[in-house]
RNA sequence: GGGCGAUUAGCUCAGUUGGUUAGAGCAUCUGCCUUACAAGCAGAGGGUCGGGAGUUCGAGUCUCUCAUCGCCCACCA
């Protein structure tokens, strides 16, 4: 029997525990169909957010729900090194200690790493276990592991010799803090406001100059030239002329080249082909000297003399005090530009020289743009989300994937003097040294749905499960994972790496702000469940918005799926106590009430919806059909129509119900539902176990259904009715309507029936129901004009559906049935019209 | 500069290929402790679907346009 009060504490405790024992998470049954999802792996940075228990708990849901359909499934787990992400979180927590990561060197800071990754793999894993996932923990992976490691090497090696892989020295992103190249992906641009300089470049022995605008003084001991758009005319006569550099006094040339603007600043361009791409470019184009002046922590170097070993910030300053002592400022103007942050540290990204490991993308985002244009595509839901990854691949970059860092996946690449060597092992003659950069986190990442299933070896896993079925992440992350893992899966194993790519949104406060640190609106999914359980939880999230769109967190509305729980707690409480005698499961159809007809009749609509929402992801729409049906149909109908029967074929009815909806919800609510699911008379060990309701033709009764649809809407016409002209429960009346829901009335409307009534009454009636009820006269008067109010309503009504109907465009194009459905209205309105008109007439 | 999304009741959001009188939860108002449930029951009020134009028998839904907000990408001396 269950609790006289829901208690989620009390209903989620242990469940998870029990469920695991049996095993009801393990994949592996070959007889059924396999289903199969990889989880995308958090960080092992920290705890899970709001994001993270949406992500699960839809990928969960539908776990549960194909397992309930009968399918073989396979949630994979595993997590994420996160080589940046961790490394920095490591560092700053040795810092706190007083140590340096440098000073402890290589190893040792490895092994704090990885007691780092083992405290924070079982915190997230006690979260996992809270939010209720039916994760297979026999295939938990992580991407740093023995197996994903050879796997990454294999795929570098591969790629590698395929020459779409290659060193080069080129300008990329650095991190002066994390001491590291990044991606482009890594960069987070934030406009941001500074100032734009106009600096005086003197002309060799002249006190004439030429001015250039720039945002970054500092930089200037990097400068090797000035230059002009080879179109600008009032520059024309002195290209080819040398300028003196300020501070360092270089001599520099003026160059022409096409791509300076004429109208940006002064329309010259300072050149540092060591700190900027452009001027890169522009250098190697004109042969210039390239000085990188920066050190790798954000400081001046020698290059930079007198100022050496301040940091970019401290130098600006420094050299534009100095710069104005001489005269050699023109300007300065407020000027907002974006400026680029590194998403893990926060430091100022300097564009930076250095030599570094490139993945070629040309061939790779060729090969998935043309598979998208085939039956192998991944279909995104939404599909708008398809644009995302297109507009990506169409003009990436070439993927900077070496990282100065230690956390992470070694380089597979050893050096002697100037040979390189590429492969899983060192050369075994001495002196070969290995290559002392990590790969990007992503490079691993990108290989999840295989490596994971063990590839490179041929395992049953991968036969069985790849590709999986689907993937389920937020927007945020498309090019960041799910662009990589298309490519290398189309590269590495000739196919997508999942049919299906189910994009949700991001959460939100209430105010819309996305949640961060800095503005402290985060809210933590383990409160939530604290305060509401996991169940309360799950269904919020899953069922609250559409697929694809931002979520607004609304405690209020947790709130209230408590109190929809609790409503099926009790339904279920008043089924258990009614259902005592029964001893199967087999209702008897030919000697149904026509509530009974209907109930079955709902239900089923019911589960034919439910399924084709879940098979479309529309979790949102069968959430909402499920509340609908338990709140408003069976609560609130069913079981006040059944108080007081004790027929057999009522309780199994009621059992029937009470065990499709338990097994309906039980994706979404996998707690409360074993809880309640347990209690019942009859039913498995688990309702884990069962088999997910289907649709039975065999219980349409579609005459009864119309007809109980139209006498619970006179019902609440009559509630109406009755609130409206002060009739209580008392008064009496005389009921004139069909036989067989006769009962229903006098049930729902509490009607006291007195056949020998006489006096005036004041007249309900539409065409299924007449009511007569016995009151005084007074109250009849205002009847009267509420009857006029009503006829005149009706008679507009009419009006506008005739002349809809003698439309004869309308009659012609508009399918029949929705035509019938108008003629059948109007049939019904006139039906009431008459009546109305008679009773007013009396 | 390119792209995407949003704008529907006081608030948070649904509304699937155009099709009866646009829905839900919360909030508000009225009446009820009716033996599953006051975390409840029965009822009510509340929207010219951001503005404008168009296509159509018919537009919240399709097209164009304007406005506001948000996001992504690119550029930024």
């Amino acid at each position: 029997m269950l609790n006289d009060k829901y208690d989620f504490k009390k209903v989620e405790e242990g469940k998870y525990d029990f469920w695991l024992s049996k095993n009801y998470f393990e994949c592996g049954d070959k007889r059924k169909e396999p289903f199969s999802i990889v989880i995308p792996p958090p960080n092992v940075t920290g705890n899970l957010h709001l994001g993270h228990a949406l992500d699960t708990s839809l990928q969960d849901v539908i776990i549960r729900y194909k397992k309930l359909c009968g399918y073989d499934t396979l949630w994979l787990p595993g997590m994420d090194h996160a080589a940046i992400a961790t490394e920095s979180k490591v560092v700053n927590k040795l810092k706190s200690e007083g140590i340096d990561k440098y000073e402890l060197g290589r190893e040792k800071f490895l092994e704090e790493c990885w007691k780092w990754k083992e405290e924070h793999s079982n915190n997230i894993k006690n979260q996992w276990k809270k939010l209720g996932l039916s994760l297979d923990y026999r295939k938990e992976r992580f991407t740093l592991d023995e197996g994903l490691n050879k796997a990454v090497n294999t795929v570098f090696i591969k790629l590698y010799e395929k020459g779409w892989i290659y060193r080069g020295k080129k300008i990329i992103n650095w991190d002066p803090i994390a001491m590291t190249a990044l991606s482009n992906e890594e960069v987070i641009y934030k406009e941001e406001k500074s100032k734009l300089y106009y600096l005086k470049y003197k002309f060799e022995n002249s006190e004439d100059y030429i001015t250039v605008a720039t945002t970054r003084p500092e930089t200037i001991f990097g400068d090797v030239a000035v230059a002009v758009n080879d179109e600008d005319e009032k520059y024309k006569d002195v290209i080819g002329n040398n300028v003196i550099v300020p501070l360092v006094n270089r001599v520099v040339p003026i160059i022409a080249d096409s791509r300076v603007l004429k109208d940006f600043g002064t329309g010259a361009l300072k050149i540092t082909p060591a700190h900027a791409i452009d001027d890169y470019e522009i250098g190697i184009t004109h042969n210039l000297e390239i000085i990188n002046t920066i050190t790798p922590d954000g400081h001046l170097n020698e290059y930079a003399k007198p100022y050496e070993g301040l940091s970019l910030d401290e130098a600006r300053k420094k050299i534009v005090e100095d710069l104005t002592k001489q005269n050699l400022i023109v300007k300065e103007e407020e000027y907002t530009h974006s400026v680029g942050h590194s998403e893990r540290t926060g430091a100022t990204v300097e564009p930076y020289l250095s030599e570094q490991w490139f993945v070629k993308m040309d061939e790779l985002s060729k090969n998935l743009l043309e598979n998208q244009k085939t039956k192998d595509k991944i279909n995104f839901i939404p599909p708008r989300f398809e644009k995302i990854l297109k507009h990506w691949m169409e003009d990436c970059h070439d993927w900077c994937i070496s990282r100065q860092l230690w956390w992470g996946h070694r380089i597979p690449v050893w050096y002697k003097n100037d040979e390189i060597y590429v492969g899983l092992e060192a050369p075994k003659e001495p002196g070969w040294v290995q290559d002392n950069d990590v790969l990007d986190t992503w490079f691993s990442s990108a290989l999840w749905p295989f490596s994971t299933l063990g590839w490179p070896s041929e395992t049953e896993d991968i036969k069985r499960y790849f590709p999986t079925n689907v993937l389920v992440t937020g927007y945020d992350i498309i090019f960041f994972w799910v662009a990589r893992m298309a490519f290398t899966s189309l590269e590495f194993m000739g196919k997508s790496p999942f049919k299906y790519c189910l994009i949700h949104g991001l959460i939100r406060d209430k105010q819309g702000r996305k949640m961060s640190k800095s503005l402290g609106n985060g809210v933590d999914p383990m409160e939530m469940i604290d305060k509401y359980g996991a169940d309360a939880l799950r269904f919020y999230l899953t069922t609250t918005g559409s697929i694809g769109m931002d979520l607004r967190f609304d405690e209020e509305k947790l709130l209230s799926i408590t109190k929809f729980i609790n409503k099926l707690w009790n339904a279920s409480k008043f089924v258990l106590m009614n259902i005592t005698d029964i001893k199967d499961t087999n209702i008897d159809l030919e000697n149904l009430k026509i509530e009974d007809k209907w109930i079955l009749a709902e239900l089923n609509n019911t589960i034919k919806e439910i399924r084709k929402s879940m098979d479309k992801y529309r979790f949102n729409d069968a959430g909402n059909k499920l509340y609908e049906f338990i709140w408003n149909k069976f609560c609130d109908w069913y079981i006040e129509l059944t108080k007081g029967r004790n027929d057999l074929n009522c309780q199994k009815i009621l059992l029937k119900i009470l065990t499709n909806i338990l097994q309906m919800l039980h994706p979404f609510m996998p707690f409360v539902t074993e809880e309640i699911y347990k209690s019942l008379p009859i039913s498995e060990e688990s309702i884990m176990i069962t088999e997910y309701p289907k649709y039975n033709k065999k219980e349409v009764f579609l005459e009864e259904f119309k007809l109980t649809e139209e006498t619970i809407e006179n019902i609440t016409n009559i509630r109406n009715y009755k609130v409206e002209n002060n009739i209580s429960k008392e008064t009496a009346c005389k009921l004139t309507t069909k036989e067989e829901i006769k009962e229903i009335l006098i049930k729902m409307l509490k009607l006291n029936i007195d056949e020998s009534s006489t006096g005036s009454a004041i007249i309900y009636s539409s065409s299924l129901v007449k009511i007569e009820f016995y009151i005084s006269d007074s109250n009849k008067e205002e009847q009267t004009l509420k009857i006029k109010d009503e006829i005149e309503k009706l008679k507009q009504s009419i009006e506008k559906r005739e002349k809809l109907l003698q439309n004869e465009n309308y009659i012609n194009k508009a399918p029949k049935n929705i035509v019938d459905l108008d003629r059948e209205k109007l049939k019904k309105e006139k039906e009431e019209l008459a009546i109305l008109l008679d009773k007013i007439s009396k």
